[in-house]
DNA sequence: AATTAATAAATCAACTTTATTTATTTATTG
DNA sequence: CAATAAATAAATAAAGTTGATTTATTAATT
């Protein structure tokens, strides 16, 4: 489990980067599928028994898996299913968003065992830096001293370049250098050992659907997130890929003509920002949008029509991204209420018929699962997929 | 090198599997970087050199390596360069067009050794399979006896879902219908016993600057090859990503809107099947297209305008692209002259810079290197990358 | 003399095969 | 119905095999 690479270009592989595949490949099994005895992985993996036998006892030894209870009633010796321990391993995670910055600690097995909040007008390097020492202190005391031993690291899930949709929010030129000129990594050194992992926000939200949603079901899939804005997140071959530059699924600067022809962005129609904006024309309070996102009930005269034309949007995105990767699917998640998703996959759906599709496969539309947490979720996701699950998709390999 | 797995998540790695892995590896540094002593692979590859001097022992009694000529110069025991043995392997690689077939003959260093070509006004499967049939044989005799034993597989470049674009060309509705009732690879068994790879055509192309262009220069980057109709293929981790369904890189579907709002695709514009539709509006023979594919020059005055309107859907659809991957680079390659390749290139170039580009990194834009025959050679080494080398992103693997 | 390349021999790590032990269900029998 | 034998499956120990690394040696050159 040291990292060691297979599967780069550059780069040959050895024995113990075959041992580490393998540890990496079983817990990740046991991560998907839930507990498994070892008969059964050898099976899945295609190893032999005696090799799933040995990596077993070791990772069990090392903490990261626990025997589950014996499965009797089939002929033969009982078997023991192994399941990833969740005190194996924690990890914080911090989304940094516009308006909140949200710290959780994470299990094994994805279960946020705690979390803090903060809010503002906007952010400041400074506030966030605060926030997260603080955060990290008081949720590390909450601990036992055993599993302190057992972080792994701080994931971030920030939006892609920060600083230039900064200004869109309202802040300061000033805020706006300062975020450009951090070195995050750094700073947080500073305060803390633990690795830092950085990935953009709506790439973390892909992971935690990947992860702990129904992304397990599919090969390769575009997510749209849909939050103050829209972004998105790419998986390939059972993996989340995030790109050379950490920008894949960038699907919110996706264009798309507007009726007199002029040019728009996704992000521009179907970004909730847009209904918030809505609602101030009407002289309504936005504030419900983002604090009770379970139910906009009070405002579904406004989020109606918001629904019609994202709909439309994600439907001519949709054949875009399918253009450029044959997608079996496109999920759909966002910070809103189950009815508005669900309403809003629906239309999306219907739209996709009335495309031109000529030369495409067209993908089926769905719902994510996770919602509103998914950020701070794929977040924590990332020290622990790096140090512990395997990604097809370059990273630790 | 027996294609044993390594990599998918479903299966486990083993010894053969890291020695087969190494084994691609290093023919896959030679293929990328010419004849290396086996020293240099070793600090290349993060390998022992031993591990090195025994596989390239192994690969050269195999008759897949040749030894250069010694490398004095430098203090020390002069390096022996280990390169691909042209002789190596050899593959055939058939084109699949709306207007014409074409098979090839290529050595493991991607010469073309032979070829032969068709040309019809529609395709159909019998004409097809009477074709490669014939040329095989053909092809094989002029082959020696100990050459023929190294013919590794048949690669075949074909549009994707033929059957659909069928009627644009004006074959009748049977045809189609033939087409897409066909069991290629049964009825290719029927005379032959090669394996047989099919790929979609622009990947295929693609394939061929990847491995013989300049496609090698980057980690990744989505390629345009314009010819009568438009494709696209996708490099994603140095290695070319077919998709699911063997449709990534469909970049012909991406939409666009006219002038007037109406929904065209970029295949509706910057094919060459639209300047040979305004060739025989304007009574001129088209077929100098096709002829004389290096010099237009008796049709400028109509090249130049589709140049332009090409480069600007061109430059709109990198937007698009680059939101779904963030590619680095754009190329585009085609079945037309240098001078028009460049001219595309550039003007696509500056079009890029007026487009909206919130969001993203903005990619480069350039043109390939193989050209016309780019899908020929391609397909041929289908065979030969399943087989010998290395691809990071699934397929063999 | 110093340096580098290539490779043989010995060593080590990790997977597979074969054989053994253990626990259970199913079928048979008194 | 209970006792017992047979079959089956899981888990793992021991031995064998493969393949990479380490160490040492030889060869060729500046």
């Amino acid at each position: 489990m040291d990292g060691s690479k297979i599967r780069t270009l550059s780069g040959g592989a050895n024995q113990s980067g075959l041992r580490d595949y393998n540890e990496r490949l079983l817990l990740s099994m046991l991560q998907r599928n839930g507990p498994l005895p070892g008969s059964d992985l050898a099976r899945m993996a295609g190893l032999s028994p005696q090799t799933v036998s040995v990596i077993l006892r070791k990772l069990e030894s090392d903490g990261l898996l626990a025997r589950g209870a014996l499965m009797r009633g089939k002929v033969g010796k009982p078997s023991v299913p192994m399941g990833l321990d969740p005190d194996g391993v924690f990890s914080f995670g911090l989304k940094l968003g516009r308006r909140s910055a949200e710290l959780i600690l994470m299990d094994f097995t994805g279960v946020i065992r705690a979390q803090r909040r903060i809010t503002f007008f906007y952010p400041t390097p400074q506030n966030i830096l605060t926030f997260l020492r603080d955060g990290l202190v008081a949720l590390t005391e909450q601990m036992s001293v055993k599993d302190r031993a057992r972080l792994c690291g701080i994931g971030i899930a920030s939006p892609f370049e920060l600083w230039n949709w900064h200004q869109l929010v309202g802040a300061p030129a000033a805020t706006s250098q300062l975020w450009k000129e951090l070195d995050l990594r750094a700073e947080i050194a500073t305060f803390s050992d633990l690795p830092v992992f950085i990935v953009n926000d709506a790439t973390a939200a892909c992971r935690a659907e990947h992860v702990y949603g129904c992304g397990k079901e599919y090969r390769d899939y575009a997510y749209v997130f849909i939050a103050a804005f829209i972004g998105g997140g790419i998986v390939l071959n059972h993996s989340v890929f995030e790109g050379h530059q950490g920008n894949a699924g960038a699907l919110g600067s996706l264009p798309s003509s507007g009726p007199s022809g002029e040019s728009r962005q996704l992000i521009d129609i179907a970004s909730l920002h847009v209904l918030e904006g809505r609602l101030v024309e009407a002289g309504l309070d936005p504030a419900c949008l983002w604090q009770t996102p379970q139910d906009w009930s009070s405002v579904a005269r406004y989020v109606e029509p918001w629904i019609g034309q994202a709909a439309q949007e994600l439907a001519k995105a949709s054949i875009s991204i399918c253009a450029v990767i044959d997608f079996e699917t496109i999920m759909i998640d966002g910070a809103f209420p189950a009815d508005v998703k669900r309403e809003l996959v629906e239309r999306t759906q219907r739209y996709l018929q009335t495309q031109d599709a000529r030369g495409l496969v067209p993908p089926t539309i769905r719902a994510g699962e996770i919602g509103g947490k998914a950020r701070e979720i794929g977040a924590a996701c990332g020290p622990i997929f790096a140090q512990f699950l395997l990604n097809t998709n370059g990273g630790a390999f």
